[in-house]
RNA sequence: GGGCCUGUAGCUCAGGUGGUUAGAGCGCACGCCUGAUAAGCGUGAGGUCCGAGGUUCAACUCCUCGCAGGCCCA
């Protein structure tokens, strides 16, 4: 076999059917990809282009892969394949996301525990080591998902968090963030799970709202001047135990108010515009205000706390005091706020500024200390009943209700978490935000609102990263600290700078996490350095680090940079692309940001207010079910991705997708649409493919020499030509722009419009011969149109399209380029306009036919045309060339031109309101009505340039032509349809010649059928007996070598009436056979019998008729 | 509680700098064509463009307020 360059095979071959089920193609397909090592070889069949960097974000692989991780790899293929087919060199390293509280709770769950001593008890080594088999539990499953949904990705040499080099790399960002000032110990309020002991990031935290009943409290606190008192509100009332301060607002309005009626004469203190909330509509008639002022006012003035549980110890800071907090709301409770600065962010940040007192009688399992009066030993939230009965006893109580909000709960073990002030590490990304917000700025988002809104404005709100975790498997935060002065500190950035301090080296199999990582220690030098008596040990600290600081490392930490591999990390940092769901964008897209914006000029091509380590990122949305709700697991409505996969296969999974709606709009996932989907590929493509290629290429055809050069080709073979080049370049700009759906429906609808339905239906006639030219063109211009197309819908459908391309040029789509050299000069407008007009002449000259009830086998004598003169007027010689399509679609004797329709119709007029609202304004109405009544003679001047005015209330205006819509009826004998200028008008007469053509014709058409229905090869040749009414039986003898030759007849014998008795197909008592008379009409089941081999009674018009076939054996 | 997205035909989705008659595919009805035939083509029916106000000669489109679904955040 000779291979050309392209791959195209000169050989005659022969063409094959397309297997039978997606799933057979596809498992074949994949068999094929396995032995050929196919992904390597497009590795290597590009080695040394230009890059196009990927980034794969890792998946953890101890939960089992769902339907939404098809979607958002599919998306992820797409661009790599596209991009790989364009040349480049696209390098896909699978990763795997391995550490974290996930982990760590599959394995609490298996081993039946729940608290933190219990690890300690059952052992960190042990734990550990469960820890890290687990995250191994569905690789399988992962690995033979992405093969199977056709998601190439390298898996042999993964990227793997909890791997030494990884989380050397990860030690080496951290130290570096410490050297340039950005890492620190700090005390934050943090969201905290008392049960798993470790603050939660802010992801976590959003997974774990929950509605929840909590008390509302109002408490009356007495202020020490004078008798007034002020009213509090608090939804968490075991946090006044540790009451400081309250806050109001400086610029809202409060009110004091004294009861009408009653012993107590304190007045009360409230927000103004809560007063009806809080003391009923009608307070007016109760209560009488005694005077309003600004919470300005209050600012500085003192109270009694509610609770007098534990001292202020001396020197700590200031408390019992009002202060003034723009944070306050008097959205609901009662505009004064009660700080407890342990347990709240807002309250801690004020206490910072005002010097507050600082009050944490909290364990951390979540419980007041034993010491505390009345609720000692109690878990907090359970102490809320005996806090609540003691303010009522105290009288502090004004009120005491229930009320339902969101709280936020632990999102593994469901445990309420509390908002406590917590020893913490953070990244001081508030040090660098604006850095990066201007690198997110040059950011391609797609959609671009994910990246100005959603990313955008959190990014401009950023708060700095908390991002130790007070648990076991984790990157170890690599801090050492001085047991003797916690100021000596140092960051551990590699293992050679740790074996330093050791003095000596780390063994072979060194293991950095815990508890081993917590066993190394050495003598603090600023201690020795100090000169000083105290010699103290360097210890690391004991947390881990948040999981998403590892995945956020990927870019550099992936190739053990800076350790190793500087020449690739310049050559694959930043990404080109990346892409994954919108849940990301606080995740991945936050900590790659973060991370590489920190890191600074240590990371190539990384420039302060430009360089991102993504150039573009491709957001997906989720995967709703039929009825738009969210899939979940516990919901029930997750669809199994392998169902799906092996039901429809995997392009017609891709393809549904892909090309439902933009990728970054929720979609509803039905089977039904999926159904769709494959019906693109599994009846329009399938059917294009074996019908007219498989079959009927098999006589003979292969790419060949002889094949006429495309410019010699009729002009319906360099339309489609055209057509196809339009749609390579259209997609290609598409994918290059990550408009993945736009390009795929480009592609879909070009081989749905132009190729099935017009080009192959309008070549049929081309294609029984296999050597003259305009076959070899046929053939030779449908392998090309169907070569690129596979290419063009490889990077959605990879199966199919490789099947189809290897079957046709007998080398893979995937080693095929995207692009054809010289594509985007073979677009032809002019040929293309020209197409349009006739296409769209067709349309009306159908409609014409329908109007005037004449079936389309009729043969008409002629069709006149006339198309829109002026600048978009196709060319006069282009649309000549084109008529015979016109012809013969339309079935009529001569399609005429005529640049004027005058003698066809008569014209009238509506107004554009469009255009003439500017002219007209309030009076537009008026004027359309002027515009409907002009006269078809008035529209005529005025289309072949006279100027035309209408007045409307004295208001007379010059019209344009775009003010009026102009509409053509038909005037003469002819059957007139016509649209935007298009004029379709057909001769309806039909002349007894005609007539018997039609008859001919329809004699034709049920023999045709007859012989398929009964079995016969396309190159049988029959002998044909006709007995028919005189009517028929003329038409045939007129068009005796016309039927001949139509249906391979070597004779044709014509009776003169219907078939007498004796030979007709009668009954045959013994043999079963199907009796005579039941095979009526032209729906007729084909009869064996009476020697014929197929017989068949047709109704033409009221005129009988039967034929009879006998197919002759081949001598 | 805040931010963002979505709401258009029975279904899945386009679209519209405010303007006549709001589109496509599927489904449905009818017709046509037919050696691509368990296909193909055409025509038609089907819409309070989520609701209510407002701006305007004119609102599906712009504004305000809601409703429903979703996401993110608190």
């Amino acid at each position: 076999m000779t291979a050309r360059a392209d791959g195209v095979s000169t050989t005659p071959r022969q063409y094959r059917l397309l297997p039978l089920s997606a799933a057979a193609l596809e498992e074949s397909v994949l068999a094929q990809w396995r032995t050929e090592h196919l992904f390597a070889r497009t590795l290597s069949a590009t080695e040394g282009h230009p890059e196009f960097v990927f980034y794969e974000g890792p998946p953890t692989a101890n939960g089992l892969p769902g339907t939404h991780h098809v979607f958002s790899r599919t998306v992820k293929d797409l661009f790599c394949r596209h991009r790989a087919m364009r040349g480049y060199h696209v390098t896909r390293k699978a990763g795997w996301d391995t550490h974290g509280l996930p982990v760590e709770i599959e394995v609490e769950k298996t081993l039946g525990i729940t608290a933190k001593a219990q690890i300690e008890a059952y052992g960190v080594d042990r734990f550990n080591a469960l820890c890290r088999e687990s995250v191994w539990k569905y690789r399988e499953q992962w690995e033979r998902l992405s093969e199977r949904i056709g998601y190439w990705l390298d898996f042999t040499d993964p990227y793997v968090t909890y791997a030494p080099q990884y989380v050397e790399s990860v030690w080496w960002a951290l130290a570096t963030l410490w050297h340039r000032g950005f890492l620190y110990e700090g005390h934050k309020i943090l969201p905290y799970c008392p049960r798993c002991e470790t603050a939660l990031s802010s992801h976590e935290l959003a997974l774990g709202y929950r509605d929840v009943e909590d008390p509302s409290v109002y408490v009356a606190l007495d202020l020490l001047d004078g008798d007034r008192r002020i009213l509090v509100w608090t939804t968490t009332p075991w946090t006044l135990v540790s009451n400081v301060a309250l806050a109001v607002h400086p610029e809202l309005e409060y009110v004091e108010v004294r009861a009408r009626a009653g012993n107590d004469r304190r007045s009360l203190i409230l927000a103004a515009s809560r007063a009806a909330a809080v003391l009923g509509a009608q307070f007016d008639a109760q209560w009488e205000t005694v005077r309003t002022m600004r919470g300005s006012e209050l600012v500085g003035r003192r109270y009694r706390r509610p609770l007098e549980w534990i001292a202020y110890p001396p020197e700590m800071g200031d408390h019992e005091v009002i202060v003034g907090e723009t944070f306050v709301s008097a959205e609901d409770g009662s505009g004064v706020v009660h700080m407890a600065p342990a347990f709240g962010a807002d309250d801690y940040a004020a206490g910072k500024r005002h010097g507050l007192a600082f009050l944490q009688p909290v364990t951390n399992r979540g419980a007041f200390a034993a010491d505390v009066p009345v609720v000692g030993g109690a878990f907090v939230k359970d102490a809320d009943g005996a806090i609540v009965d003691h303010l009522r006893t105290a009288g502090l109580l004004w009120s005491a209700q229930r009320l339902t909000h969101s709280y936020p709960h632990c999102w593994r073990c469901g445990t309420p978490l509390l908002y406590v002030a917590r020893s913490s590490w953070f990244v001081r990304t508030t040090a660098y935000r604006d850095d990066m917000v201007a690198r997110n700025a040059h950011i391609g988002w797609h959609p671009p609102e994910v990246g100005a809104g959603r990313f955008g404005e959190w990014l401009s709100g950023n708060i700095d990263w908390a991002i130790s975790r007070d648990r076991y498997w984790g990157t170890p935060l690599p801090v050492w600290v001085c047991d003797a002065d916690a100021g000596h500190r140092e960051v551990i950035g590699s293992f050679a700078a740790l074996a330093e301090r050791l003095g000596a080296p780390l063994p072979a199999d060194f293991d950095p996490h815990k508890p081993t990582v917590d066993r190394y220690h050495w003598p603090c030098a600023a201690c020795v350095a100090s000169g000083g008596p105290q010699r103290g040990t360097m210890r690391r600290v004991s947390e881990v680090i948040d999981t998403w600081f590892d995945s956020g490392s990927m870019p550099f930490a992936q190739w053990h940079y800076p350790f190793e591999h500087h020449d690739l990390v310049a050559r694959q940092y930043p990404a080109d692309f990346i892409a994954e769901g919108v849940d990301q964008t606080r995740g991945w897209f936050y900590s790659m940001l973060a991370i590489a914006t920190g890191l600074g000029e240590e990371l190539p091509h990384n420039a302060p207010g430009s360089a991102a380590p993504y150039r573009n990122v491709v957001v997906n949305d989720l995967v709703l079910d039929a009825s738009g709700q969210k899939m979940s697991k516990s919901r029930g409505n997750a669809v199994d991705p392998w169902r799906i996969i092996e039901t429809h296969g995997a392009d017609a999974t891709r393809l549904f997708l892909i090309s439902t709606s933009q990728v970054w709009v929720p979609r509803r996932f039905d089977e039904q649409a999926i159904q769709e989907s494959s019906k693109f590929l599994w009846r329009t493509l399938k059917e294009t493919y074996n019908g007219m290629f498989a079959t009927l290429a098999n006589y003979g055809w292969a790419p060949s020499p002889l094949d006429p050069a495309p410019s010699d080709r009729p002009p319906l073979d360099r339309w489609v030509l055209s057509r196809l080049a339009r749609a390579e370049r259209d997609a290609d700009a598409l994918f290059e722009r990550y408009e993945p759906t736009l390009a795929v429906r480009t592609v879909m609808q070009f081989v749905d419009e132009d190729v099935s339905n017009w080009y192959v239906r309008l070549s049929r006639g081309r294609r029984y011969e296999v050597d003259d030219p305009d076959s070899r063109a046929a053939f030779a211009t449908l392998h090309e149109v169907l070569t690129v197309s596979t290419r063009l819908l490889a990077p959605v459908a990879p199966f199919m399209t490789d099947w189809l391309h290897r079957e046709l040029t007998g080398g893979s789509v995937h080693l095929a380029p995207y692009v054809r050299a010289g594509a985007a000069t073979s677009v032809d407008p002019a040929l293309e306009a020209a197409m349009e007009a006739v296409r769209r002449l067709a349309t009306l000259a159908r409609a014409a036919r329908a109007t005037a009830k004449i079936k389309t086998r009729q043969p008409l004598a002629q069709l006149v045309c006339v198309v829109p003169s002026g600048g978009l007027a196709p060319d006069a010689e282009l649309l000549a060339s084109l008529a015979p399509l016109l012809q013969a679609e339309l079935n009529v004797k001569e399609v005429s031109w005529v640049s004027s329709e005058d003698a066809l119709v008569t014209l009238s007029a509506k107004g554009n309101f469009r255009t003439l609202g500017k002219k007209f304004g309030k009076r537009t109405p008026l004027a359309a009505e002027a515009i409907a009544r002009l006269t078809s003679d008035e529209l005529r001047a005025f289309e072949r340039g006279a100027p035309l005015s209408v007045t409307v209330e004295g208001d007379t205006q010059l019209l344009d032509r775009d003010d009026v819509k102009i509409d053509h009826d038909a005037a003469g004998d002819l059957v007139v349809e016509e649209r935007d200028g298009y004029v379709a008008a057909l001769d309806p007469r039909i002349t007894p010649a005609l007539a018997e053509e039609g008859l001919a014709r329809e004699v034709i058409s049920a023999v045709q059928r007859t012989r398929k229905e009964a079995g016969f090869a396309l190159s049988d040749r029959i002998r044909l007996v006709v007995d028919a009414d005189p009517g028929v039986a003329a038409a045939v003898g007129t068009h005796h070598d016309w039927i001949a030759r139509e249906v391979l007849a070597h004779e044709i014998v014509v009776g003169g009436g219907p078939l007498p008795a004796d030979r007709l197909p009668g009954p045959v008592a013994d043999g079963g056979r199907t009796a005579e008379g039941q095979d009526v009409g032209n729906g007729g089941t084909p009869d064996r019998s009476a020697g014929f081999d197929a017989v068949r009674t047709l109704d033409l018009d009221g005129l009988g008729a039967r034929i009879a076939l006998t197919r002759e054996l081949k001598s």
